[in-house]
DNA sequence: CCATTGTTGCAAATAATTCTCAACTGCATT
DNA sequence: AATGCAGTTGAGAATTATTTGCAACAATGG
């Protein structure tokens, strides 16, 4: 990940090199405060302003991708695995990956009929457990 | 609309009367300040605050959608057509409507898979027209 | 090691939306 | 039609998430 963002062009600082390591080792979908507060435990003087900034930059570098849930601040999570998208359990707050080759399939269809190519999609599904 | 929001026990004022009329006559994806200019056009003293109140009640009294779009302000419109997801010009800005039974059916069956009923989705497509 | 140029921390700024509160008004009831 | 009262409004302050200006600092290339 620290070689993909070199070149990239992106300069390694301590506060990227601790932030790259506290997402790699996140298993959850953390906001910007989340990090920062994990960032804290190995050097507390990493700024939230940093937080915010190394994330966009993350994020332009493509390592990362960013989600915003419906109402809520901005989470993050590693763009190393395959593409997912997510159920939010409206009850818990929990999030859940899913992943369908036909819905993809379909979407790509659609946007074709109507002209497009897709750059990029969002597919939320807000649910509640089943009776 | 207003018969609706009466049955729903919402008191029917000037503003709020006025602010249906403006989402009935809206054939785009207005957000707050959108409405809140055109609602002038009929009544300069309309405030802000009551078109974000306003739109509140009206979805919470179920007769609007309210469309969160990456990075945007939230637009809306009314819900009495059928429901449909949103194609986004990244170049225009344009919101392009569809609609795709399939991918409604297999959103559900996902959800089912994992024990879920769906409450709300969003789906949004991010385009640029084809080369 | 030096210079250059990007990065950081801090605080202040922004943007969208919500809230507080006193004045007002819809509407059910006399 | 007049009354009462709970709900609504306008104005502006507050809130939340995020961004930015700036002076001090630090990564990289030579
Ligand atoms: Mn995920
Ligand atoms: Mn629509
Ligand atoms: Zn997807
Ligand atoms: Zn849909």
């Amino acid at each position: 990940m620290e070689n993909a963002l070199r070149d990239a062009g992106v300069r390694i600082t301590r506060q990227r090199r601790l932030l790259v390591q506290v997402l790699a080792e996140a298993d959850d979908h953390p906001d910007a405060n989340a990090l920062h507060r994990r960032a804290h435990a190995n050097d507390p003087k990493v700024s939230l302003a940093t937080v915010y900034r190394t994330l966009s930059v993350l994020e332009e570098a493509g390592v990362i991708d960013r989600h915003a849930f419906e109402g809520k601040p901005a989470r993050f999570e590693t763009s190393d695995r395959p593409h997912h998208d997510h159920l939010i359990d409206l009850e818990t707050g929990a999030v859940i990956e899913f992943r369908s080759e036909k819905i993809e399939r379909l979407q790509a269809e659609i946007a074709a009929e109507l002209g497009y190519d897709i750059v990029h999609h969002r597919l939320e599904l807000y649910a509640r457990k089943q009776g």
